[in-house]
Parts: structure tokens; C-alpha cells; sequence
DNA sequence: GTTGAAAGGGTTGCTGT
DNA sequence: ACAGCAACCCTTTCAAC
């Protein structure tokens, strides 16, 4: 998105209040910082015109909507050129089970998350498509048992 | 939250739509499902009821607010009793670097996505403080070396 | 399911500092 | 450059049907 920018303390308390307490008004939170609701509006345009805060987000539960299936792969690669990992991470995009998948240092390649609606699913359906693809040399998969934590918030 | 409910059709075309474009109002939400915006409205808020979608939240970039280290620890405990795990994770809990935590089953006990201002920051204070925890005996990192994919999305 | 309306938030132009 | 004021438009919400 746009240019990096200096955040004050103000943009700071502005960021941690909406995440604390994202169905704040405007207004409500200009009561809170001591401003009115117009400046707080201008900080938070500017933020989003930099690419420090996205669009709001509606969050969907996946176990609630039916994924009780939550598990981490390590993926190790038998190939590292470009095309290899571009071909890869493409279909990774494509895959909307894979919620998450950074490239990492160390033992493997790729860590993902993956989200499905039954241990079935997950290797029947996710697994078996990750494995088929080219250059993947192994997958490692860590079922989750708990959700401990889990949240958006960055600690500004 | 709520109890468990059925979604049929209409609820998961609701979903997508309201992932996909976060931004649509429920007047655009109706238009495209074929729907006025009530009866969207009010399978939204039965919805919420039940805990399948939450609260509309403000997402910040961790990079673009200066969080550019995104690493992932593997934690392995040396004891199991219900009171060890309940210390661990009530820390987790209050460390706001730590974003993510899950217990895992396999080689390692615990999953932590944790954000960083840099690796000393990681070093210095995160990771630290986690070793320093009672009861844990190890703990492996793997650093981001670049992010592929990162949705909130559930594929209903 | 639909229409219609009250309440209130987001957005913007203008003004003052 | 940044804060505040006032007004408009539009969304959410909730009647009544």
C-alpha cells in the first residue's frame, strides 16, 4: 500500500483502543483520547492510506462454521529454484483450507496452517493436494489439540 | 457464546460475501443474495448469537507498525500436570507479542507465532521471558523469512 | 419474507488556532 | 499543519405488515 509513516503516541493510543474495543464509535473514542471525532477520523485515514490499518474484518469462528480441524505443517522442499517455490506458493493461494503459510528458516521450507472439517478431510483432501504438487519432498503435520490464543492484535 | 446452529446456504453465501468484502453494506448484501437487507440482518445477528461470527475487527499490519520479526516457537514442556500447563499458558496469555498459541500433538507441546521490533527485541525480551517460565525445557524457533499468505477467511 | 422510518455513525467543508 | 463545529448522507436497527 503506502509510504511508511511515523505513528505518535497519539496514533498509538488511537490503534490500541480500537483493537481493545473494535465496536467503538468515532466519537467515543475521541471522548476517550480527549479529541473530537474529526481528528481521530483524519489519524485513522492516514493509517489506512499507509497501510497500518486494513478494512475491518468480520471474523468467522471456524469451529463454530464447522472446521474442528485445526493442524500445522512443515513443508520441506526437494528444489529451491524460483520457479519451483513460485509454483508452490501459487497453489497454496488457491487452496482456501491453507489460511497461512510463511516461508521460514531452518529445518524446513514452509510452515501453513490448514482448517478442515475432519481428520478425513485434512488428508484426504488438504494433505493429498500439498503432497501431489512438485518439488515437495515431505510434510510434517502437527495436529492442534487447544486453542491457548489467538488474536489479531498487534501490541503497538 | 451461543449454541451450535445449522447454516444453510443463504448463511454461507452470507459469509463469503461478508469476507470477501468486508466493506459491503447490508443493502449491497441483499441486492447480491437477491434478499431486502433485513432478513440479512437478522440471519447476521443470529449468527453473532451463536458465536459464528464476532465483532468486526480493526486489523493492523505488523510490519507497517514496525513488528518486521514474525517468528514461530516450537515449546516442549518437562512436566504435564494440569498445573504446570495452566502456568505456561496464563503468561502466554499476558505476553502481547505472543499472538498465536496452540497445544500441539507430536513432537513439541506448544505452537507460538510471536511478533518482534527485531531479532534482540525476540531474543532479549520474548523468547527470554518464555525460557525463564517454569516448566518449560526447551524451545525452537523458526524465523519468517517472508509471508505468503495470512487470511482470516474461512472457507465455508 | 417486505416496506418504511427512527436513531445515530461516518464523512466532509469550513472555520479557528 | 492540526483541532473543532455543523451538516449531510447513509447504514444499522427495529417497528408493523
Amino acid at each position: 500500500m503506502g509510504e511508511a509513516i511515523e505513528l505518535d503516541e497519539t496514533d498509538r493510543r488511537l490503534l490500541r483502543l480500537l483493537q481493545a474495543e473494535p465496536e467503538l464509535t468515532l466519537r467515543e473514542v475521541g471522548d476517550r483520547l480527549g479529541l473530537s471525532h474529526t481528528p481521530c477520523w483524519r489519524r485513522l485515514a492516514r493509517m489506512r492510506e499507509a497501510g497500518v490499518i486494513e478494512e475491518r474484518r468480520h471474523i468467522v469462528d471456524p469451529v463454530a462454521a464447522g472446521f474442528e480441524i485445526i493442524v500445522f505443517c512443515a513443508v520441506r522442499m526437494n528444489g529451491h529454484s524460483r520457479a519451483h517455490l513460485e509454483e508452490f506458493e501459487a497453489a497454496v493461494g488457491r487452496i482456501a483450507e491453507v489460511v497461512m503459510c510463511y516461508s521460514v528458516s531452518g529445518d524446513h521450507d514452509y510452515l501453513l496452517k490448514v482448517l478442515a472439517k475432519s481428520i478425513k478431510h485434512y488428508e484426504s483432501t488438504v494433505k493429498n493436494a500439498l503432497v501431489q504438487l512438485p518439488h515437495v519432498l515431505s510434510i510434517s503435520t502437527s495436529v492442534t489439540l487447544r486453542e491457548i490464543k489467538n488474536t489479531t492484535d498487534v501490541p503497538v
